[in-house]
DNA sequence: AAAAAGTCTTAATCTAGATTAATGCCTGAG
DNA sequence: CTCAGGCATTAATCTAGATTAAGACTTTTT
């Protein structure tokens, strides 16, 4: 099903933990994707200008991690993320889910923080590959990283 | 047309600046791809390891700006990106490179060379939105952002 | 039209992480 | 077997950008 919704400057139509399977076709206006970090700070994910599509990438069963609003009078066209079923689909935007979490710990987590989160979420890669690659996917220099190392030993993980 | 290839530790698959129109699925083994910045440092932007799938999303009739080698002996699906006729798919690509630029210009570039990346690439938004937004999207404060556009105009720009 | 709230800039200080450098450890090539 | 090159760690110094603060403008609210 496809609809066309106005939204006005400072509408919401989306906010972080909701759970959305929505996403937007702008035609006029102006969109903006951002999050909201643990010190209360915006991050702005992306913006939609005329014929720019939004999303959040999050899969539908899981909380959404970005707000979306209007920072001008926008007309945009909805479309549901779920009733897409061609596979290649599916795992493009799985794929750009991995990106968007990327981005938005780059932009907003310390060197320990993005450290934590990539051993969490690749703990069989960090068994493969050389420190200081994973120093160079986390961005920070492998000296760096042997600090970061160090304190997390400290606080006793 | 599907091919699976073996390919050797260290051997590369695609190298910054070729025209390639191909990405591998990985079978078994680690592929990685990354950027060299201007200062010849690494930086990583995707591990591969077992069914996952890696590609530079560089529009094929551009230069590619990533190298894709192996870090382990590793079996590999060949894939033909162009060969992807569905617009949806097409539409997904372009968004993956732009998250794809957005990732290497956060890991290797300085803020004032995000922000002359940003002006080119959208300088219609920079009049429709406030200062402090575009330092938000560039992950940097509004004030260093000031900064550096008073560096900028010294320079003559 | 006055008050309040948001925006931009400049400047002083602070800090996370970069850079540089030295040491010891592994590993793989000959 | 050995030795040269890559890798990890630690420490001293440096720096880009964060933080804090203050002042001048502009926009919105009442």
């Amino acid at each position: 099903m496809i609809r066309e919704i106005k939204i006005v400057k400072g509408q919401f139509l989306q906010k972080e933990g909701e759970y959305n399977t929505k996403g937007y076709i702008v035609k006029s206006g102006l969109l903006r994707s951002y999050s909201i970090d643990a010190k209360g700070k915006e991050h702005i994910f992306m913006f939609a200008p005329e014929n720019w599509i939004i999303a959040d990438t999050t899969p539908p069963h899981l909380p959404s991690e970005l707000y979306i609003d209007a920072l001008e009078d926008t007309l945009a066209i909805v479309f549901k993320k779920g009733e897409e079923d061609n596979p290649d689909v599916q795992k493009l935007f799985s794929r750009l889910n991995v990106l968007q979490k990327r981005i938005i710990m780059l932009m907003s987590a310390s060197s320990i923080e993005r450290y934590e989160h990539f051993i969490e979420t690749y703990p069989n890669i960090i068994q493969r590959v050389p420190q200081r690659m994973i120093a160079s996917y986390l961005g920070i220099t492998p000296e760096a990283l042997s600090k970061v190392k160090g304190e997390q030993k400290k606080k006793g993980k």
